[in-house]
DNA sequence: ACCTGAACACCGTTCAAGT
DNA sequence: ACCTGAACACCGTTCAAGT
């Protein structure tokens, strides 16, 4: 009786990684839920028992992308050097290599959601991944390397500097050939926004 | 015979103002070609002759975004003071403004495109609106207000900040109370990454 | 030219019923 | 607990036909 060859109670996970497959392949809008079933040879209403809703589907998706994102920068950050800028290059890589890589993903992520309640666990995963870069900062400060002031004063500007660069290139707004190039530029010119006022 | 009341020969126009309402009102998703047609009075099929596709009227949508950011920023821009610092500090207000009074239609405008055809006007609309912001630097330059070199140098890493800012902003990741006043931050962070780089 | 009506092939969601 | 099968109310798209 193998006919069930795939998923004994791990329904859900298969789905979650069908879906982000898909995804990937053809699109957001592609994905269907019935379709995911069928892939899965599971019936159409099988998914519905682990996920209430398309929408809850999304948002587990995003959840782990969150998580991926977190880990893949703590690592990054963890193999460079001590400086701060050299950290905050490597944050800034790092994140714009994971936008590149999983650019629906990254959209589903930063989604507008409308239902607040389902909503506050990825804001929060957001917080989590730019609380890496706010503690960057304060060690920044420490050094000396760093203006001084309010955390998320500096902060909040380079996480939008870096969204921002990794939205824009990912959406095709920046010639593809310049987005590596140009974020060395959008480095520096980071580095000039957060260095103390005087030599 | 005054039974087809609104649209002659605007059925166009029509579809469009009804979408971007519906978008207003019931989040992006809720839109159907057939609800809309139904709200205009008009039979499910009659769209097409207009809108080869749902996406093609979301293309619409998003082109006409374009052209309305880019009116607002200019204006926005000719009714600031001179200096860059002014100039620059207008044009944030005036893209973050929209963002927030266009949540949806933002979205909608930077969107991932899988049809690189059809997203070439759009590309090109987005890069309309980044010439002003060039344009603005490179009148700063000449004042001696901008650090010297290319212009996409300095003009990539703004637009990055500023439309980085704005996404977060609308998209619930910073806190709602908090985004006007950081708004000031930005620009003055704006403004260090732009200055020339000894007094 | 512009629109209608019917048709086709899909959806998401729900719910009794099975094991 | 987990899944099936049928049912419901919707989609987008196409295409002959009307005016």
């Amino acid at each position: 009786m193998q006919s069930r060859p795939y998923h004994h109670g791990d329904l859900r996970a298969a789905l979650l990684v069908r879906a982000e497959e898909t995804l990937r392949e053809k699109g957001p809008g592609a994905l269907s839920l019935r379709e995911l079933a069928r892939d899965l040879g599971v019936s159409h209403a099988a998914p519905s028992r682990h996920f209430k809703d398309k929408q809850a589907l999304l948002d587990a998706l995003a959840l782990a992308g969150f998580d991926r994102l977190g880990a893949g920068l703590t690592a990054a950050c963890g193999a460079a050097g001590d400086s701060f800028a050299e950290q905050l290059g490597a944050l800034a890589r790092g994140y714009v290599g994971f936008a590149t890589a999983n650019v629906v993903l990254l959209d589903l992520m930063y989604a507008v959601k409308h239902d607040p309640a389902a909503s506050e666990a990825l804001i929060a995963a957001g917080q989590r991944w730019a609380e890496l870069a706010i503690g960057l900062i304060a060690e920044g400060q420490r050094r000396g390397e760093v203006r001084e002031g309010p955390l998320e004063l500096i902060g909040t500007p380079v996480f939008a500097t870096l969204h921002g660069y990794a939205s824009l290139a990912v959406g095709g707004m920046l010639p593809p050939e310049a987005v590596a190039t140009g974020l060395d530029d959008v480095i520096t010119y980071m580095l000039r926004g957060c260095a103390p006022d005087r030599p």
